[in-house]
DNA sequence: CTCAGTTTTAGACTCTGAGGCGAAAAAGTT
DNA sequence: AACTTTTTCGCCTCAGAGTCTAAAACTGAG
């Protein structure tokens, strides 16, 4: 056996190298609004201003699991319900320091859920945010606008929503997250209708004062499902029959 | 005046530094097919194999930038109707040679365009790959199902169809993009309804054996606009009126 | 213990608009 | 005049919006 690996020997790779950070927008429906989660800059550049957090990439390590990792930090992991990567900024002067790629992940966390964050972070409203550092705050927008694109095609509220719900909490959760009232009417029947949904059998009441009690819902599947909208582009059911 | 610049002095930036790259998945309709430009690569790893076009990110350059820059050595500029940032391969093992990063773009050619290629590139079936190299297939994949799903909900057409067309090379480059048949009838409507399409005053006819003449119609806009699809989710049209 | 009041769910209707489907009409060519 | 291809029209279905009402189930006062 030749020892080693077989392949022939490989030109070095021409391009530069660059420094990169994976940054997460962790956002959470908190106080019937939406929320993401910044952390305080306690050095220059941009010290006292509000940052996604993040962090180097690590050497042999992919960005999921980069987000991951720093997120750890901050907020508990197994809270993090639903995590996608959002877009990648390149801007050679994004980071005073120097040079910095950014690949930005969006990051769900169930309503409910308080996990516990270091003193320097802070949930704020994704509608009214503090000063921000580097280009944080549009790409917290991004992932917001991500977010309110989905829950009308996808499922994906399963990560915003407590494991099992009422139809009046799943309503706050929406209308926090997509910026306007939502009807419960509505959002009942075309969530069920398009199987996203489902009633649990021990339907119960947690909590209210007078009034009757809610029936407990659940969401189907807890992964990402997306509901295919328009019909003019599905394959067609019927073709002109053959004679 | 204190000279230079004002910044404290900040620390060096913690993390390692990484190569990166920009892919191309460059999509066009021809011959009634969904084709993707690869060029077969003459030296390992993956000696013979199809790769996407792109190259190493350039020192102070964007990604955005630095994909139009390497296309420009494989197709017309000019010819790029469409440009998107797609996503971001991070996986430590994607390269033999050592690590790489690559974000990828989707890229769209307008049908009829015939740009010159260099000898080393072909344009191949998106249904229908050949050997690929890296992850550069389940890339192109990607970005075949990314444009798919923009067909449905957008405008994106205006960067594959040419920018003057008749309802039925509108409905080919629709049918070979989606992949199964597009029925011409209501492709015209739903596009006109949504005020996507238009058609052209000097409505005349190109060319045909027999027949009327068709109209030739052109997108509205040729910049990506989303037609907001569904209503449930839109902002409320009426309010329960004050008494 | 019962009854009134409250709160919320759940279901019944109706209405609108988007889209699917098929066929007739229009406008050329041979 | 026959043929071909495209356009246009009408009808149907269905998802979703909006409103209203009945029913359910709890609280608290008498």
């Amino acid at each position: 056996m030749t020892p080693g690996p077989r392949t022939p020997p490989s030109p070095p790779w021409p391009g530069e190298r660059f420094s990169h950070e994976a940054l997460a927008v962790v956002l959470q429906v908190r106080h019937n609004g939406l929320h993401v989660l910044l952390w305080q800059r306690g050095a220059p550049p941009f010290e006292g201003r509000w940052a996604l957090p993040g962090g180097p990439l690590g050497d042999d390590e992919r960005l999921g699991a980069s987000v991951s990792r720093h997120l750890a930090t901050k907020v508990d992991l197994t809270d993090i319900a639903y995590l996608e990567q959002l877009e990648t900024r390149s801007d050679p002067q994004r980071d005073p320091r120097g040079r910095v790629l950014a690949t930005a992940y969006l990051a769900l966390v169930s309503a409910g859920a308080d996990p516990r964050v270091p003193p320097d972070t802070a949930w704020h409203p994704v509608g009214d945010l503090p000063l921000t550092a580097f280009d944080h705050g549009s790409i917290a927008e991004s992932g917001r606008d991500r977010l309110r694109a989905k829950l009308s095609y996808t499922n994906i509220g399963f990560a915003l929503a407590p494991g099992t719900f009422t139809i009046a909490q799943l309503r706050d959760i929406y209308a926090a997250s997509v910026g306007h009232p939502v009807s419960a009417t509505n959002l009942q029947r075309v969530l069920t209708r398009r199987g996203v949904i489902e009633p649990t059998t021990a339907a119960a009441r947690p909590t209210a004062l007078g009034g009757r009690p809610a029936t407990l819902y659940r969401f189907v599947a807890r992964v990402l499902v997306v509901t295919n909208p328009f019909a003019a582009f599905r394959p067609p059911s019927l073709f002109p029959a053959s004679p």
